[in-house]
RNA sequence: GGGCAGUUGGCGCAGGGGUAGCGCACUACUUUGACAUAGUAGGGGUCACAGGUUCAAAUCCUGUACUGCCCACCA
């Protein structure tokens, strides 16, 4: 073994490993015979095309990979589909934001134009990230890999939405909605985040009608939304106001009448229990308007302005400046009552961190009652079970109550609605997925289909169902749906795993996956928010260059705890690279002493241990083989690489191959000496198999060089029973 | 406002009713035929705080403080 330098460098062959793993078709469970009649599946989650992958893709990919790894050697029909999402709004803004750099507007472009650069994009960011998943090892099967916007998964889309339409589920109607002015388009609550931001609370005094000099004092946040106010509310059991329910108040500088109305939703104890009501532009004012059938004002437009339902002097303003003026105007005639420092929650889009508006808009919903439903009873009968146990908590407080689902976006990237408007009668509409050759409605016209897209998750919840070929009944779907574990991050239980739960009860009667494990979220060091704006990003990529694959992968792993958040540590990954040289020269050791000697050493049967050594290092191995198993069971990987790197480290190295170097120079013979190498033959060749679901890239190297009997790739070798 | 976590040596973390552990960093010695990205030996912690249960608490219970995360339409 005089090849092997006394320096592991992982540079040279990490790569040529791979590609021999992946010439000789073991990603692919077709191209190998199973040795078990189990199946494991997993489906990679597919990482957004909007940029290049990060440590938290690092973290999962090392689990998945250590996972599929170990069920491959276990000899299960082992499946890990990769591929990547197109990211709706998020691709969307990324790239307008990179044009209006250049003073570019989506609109300057066109939707075509727009589109051939979104997929411009796509082509050059989903190659880096595949090459990266590559890099990080993972041993996925790549002839199976998709896009949520391929052909075939573009009619899953449509499939999903046709049969939700069918079952009455699918509705469009006029809804107060998040809506982001920047990106131009309706956004989930579950894309919105609220921001904590000093505002004020302004006590605006509206005159009561036919009483001068009497006023009733509202509280908001939002004086500018007055303009579109239609009621003022107050509870029915507030004293104070008892006298006033069923009269009117004048709206200021309107000079509007609006009705004051009672409802049990008022809160007495806040601000002055007096509420300006303005359906248009808040949920809870939408909702009291549907209850008293109150009229719908819009004042606030698409672009976040003023529109021409207010006085002439406001539209066009934007709103946070129509609110300062409202406020002047009404100080200088004496209706500001009272000005109160006030932090507010503030909306923001999570894609662009615009202000949200609330407006009222027609979207598409599909009815969350029955899928909700599903995905709970799912939960509740063990279908689905979660780790650590308590994320489900989140899981069930989500689905207990779930609004309607709007799955419409006005965005140019993305798979659009199946739906076609009626040329003479536009207010009416038929669902169709070709392009229909006469309208249905009046049997004359060309029907125009939707600009709308859906949202990026409604195509995102269907994928370990559409990774595998649904709706078509394919063979790869009926032998791998379900899938065993989905390991995702904690933030998209809602987004993602709940909608993929009912998804999969929906359309297979079965959900897509039985377990459900919460990864760490990896954060820096401080304990902040890994991210490329705020500069604490770390690329991945920088790490396996510096260090290697194996040694960022253990780095990631041996930090990992069940529970914890993961404060990156970059002397993790030094740990990392000094264990692999650890392991090429324990190996180096070992395969010195039976140098000239090949293919002698069977694993079959176990050596006889004859010294107090022999007997602890045998046992040791025996131990630690049983709870690396019991660990990655568990999906506990971060304890099993620990446990694993005591056992090599200090249980074989510190201890055996020094007690075995004793040994040879004392043996009294050749079989004492030939019997302390085939010891440590044996400890090392299971060690590496032990250790390849974490490390694969040294343990295949170093396999290689094994004097081993019948030997295959360690990929595809069975996994240790001792 | 509700919920969930965390608080253990300088840093990052594991453990978990009965002499406090790991990696990195630190100190001393060692280039001996696997490895100086190493070996041997060592220094360093009243396990956030306050009560309680127990023969025994870092570990279980209650409360407090701080940190972080999630959920929520409080105008």
């Amino acid at each position: 073994m005089k090849t092997l330098s006394s320096r592991y460098d992982p540079n040279g062959s990490e790569s040529k490993i791979y590609q021999n793993w992946e010439k000789k078709g073991y990603f692919n469970p077709d191209k190998i015979k199973a040795r078990s009649k189990k199946i494991f599946s997993m489906v990679l989650p597919p990482p957004n095309v909007t940029g290049t992958l990060h440590m938290g893709h690092a973290l999962n990919i090392t689990i998945q990979d250590a996972l599929v790894r170990y069920h491959r050697m276990k000899g299960d029909a082992a499946i890990w589909i990769p591929g990547s999402d197109h990211a709706g709004i998020g691709l969307q803004s990324t790239l307008e934001k990179k044009l209006k750099k250049d003073g570019i507007s989506r609109f300057d472009l066109g939707r075509d134009k727009f589109l051939q650069k979104a997929w411009e994009w796509k082509k050059l960011y989903g190659d880096i990230i595949l090459n990266q998943i590559r890099a990080m090892g993972a041993s996925c099967d790549w002839s199976r890999k998709k896009f949520t916007m391929d052909e075939d998964y573009v009619n899953a889309v449509e499939t999903a939405f046709i049969h939700y339409h069918k079952q009455g589920w699918v509705y469009r109607g006029q809804r107060v909605v998040n809506w982001c002015p920047r990106c131009g388009t309706s956004i989930s609550d579950l894309e919105t985040d609220y921001v904590a931001e000093d505002s004020k609370l302004w006590h605006l005094k509206y005159p009561i009608q036919d009483e001068p000099g009497r006023y009733v004092v509202v509280a908001t946040t939002r004086p500018e939304t007055m303009l579109g106010d239609t009621a003022v509310a107050v509870n029915p059991k507030d004293g104070r106001y008892k006298n006033l329910i069923g009269r009117n108040a004048i709206l200021p500088i309107l000079e509007r009448a609006v009705p004051i109305i009672a409802d049990d939703s008022i809160d007495i104890g806040f601000g002055t229990g007096a509420v300006k009501i303005t359906p248009a532009h808040d949920l809870n004012d939408w909702q009291i308007g549907q209850k008293h059938k109150l009229p719908l004002i819009s004042v606030i437009d698409e672009r976040g302005k003023i529109n021409d339902n207010a006085p002439e002097v406001y539209r066009g303003m934007k709103a946070i400046e129509a609110r300062q003026k409202i406020v002047d105007d009404l100080e200088k005639i004496g209706l500001v009552a009272k000005i109160e420092d006030y932090e507010h929650q503030a909306p923001k889009c999570s894609r662009c961190s615009a202000a949200i508006q609330l407006i009222p808009s027609m979207q598409w919903f599909v009815k969350m009652d029955e899928l909700a439903k599903k995905a709970l009873q799912a939960g509740k009968a063990g279908k689905v079970k979660f780790h650590p146990k308590r994320w489900e908590q989140v899981y069930y407080a989500w689905l207990k109550e779930p609004r309607d689902w709007c799955v419409s976006r006005q965005l140019w990237w993305g798979q659009r609605l199946p739906v076609w408007f009626c040329q003479n009668d536009p207010e009416r509409y038929f669902i169709a997925v070709e392009e229909p050759k006469k309208c249905e409605i009046c049997g004359k016209c060309q029907p125009q289909r939707s600009a709308d897209v859906f949202d990026t998750w409604f195509s995102s919840v269907l994928w370990p169902l559409a990774v595998f070929g649904w709706p078509k009944i394919t063979k790869d779907l009926k032998k791998f749906y379900p899938t065993a574990v989905l390991t995702t991050g904690r933030d998209i239980i809602n987004l993602w795993v709940a909608r993929m739960v009912f998804s999969g009860m929906e359309f297979m009667g079965k959900a897509p996956f039985a377990q459900v494990v919460i990864n760490a979220m990896v954060l820096t060091k401080d304990g902040k928010r890994m991210s490329k704006s705020l500069g604490t990003g770390i690329d991945p990529m920088m790490l396996i260059e510096k260090y290697g694959t194996d040694a960022t992968r253990f780095g990631l792993a041996w930090q990992v705890s069940e529970s914890q958040d993961l404060h990156f540590n970059e002397d993790n990954m030094i740990a990392g690279q000094k264990f692999c040289n650890k392991i090429w020269n324990a190996a180096r050791f070992v395969l010195n002493q039976s140098e000239g000697e090949k293919n002698i050493y069977s694993l079959v049967a176990k050596p006889k241990p004859i010294t107090v050594s022999d007997k602890k290092i045998l046992a040791a191995l025996a131990k630690i083989a049983k709870s690396t198993e019991k660990n990655i069971n568990k999906y506990a990987i971060g304890a099993a690489i620990r446990d694993l790197y005591d056992f090599f480290w200090h249980e074989f190295c510190d201890a055996y191959i020094e007690a075995a170097k004793n040994q040879i120079r004392a043996a009294k013979n050749k079989t004492q000496v030939q019997n302390t190498q085939k010891i440590l033959i044996y400890v090392l060749a299971n060690s590496l198999k032990l250790l390849h679901p974490f490390m694969p890239f040294i343990t295949e190297e170093l396999w290689q060089s094994m004097p081993l009997k019948n030997k295959k790739d360690l990929i595809v070798e069975s996994w240790p029973k001792l």
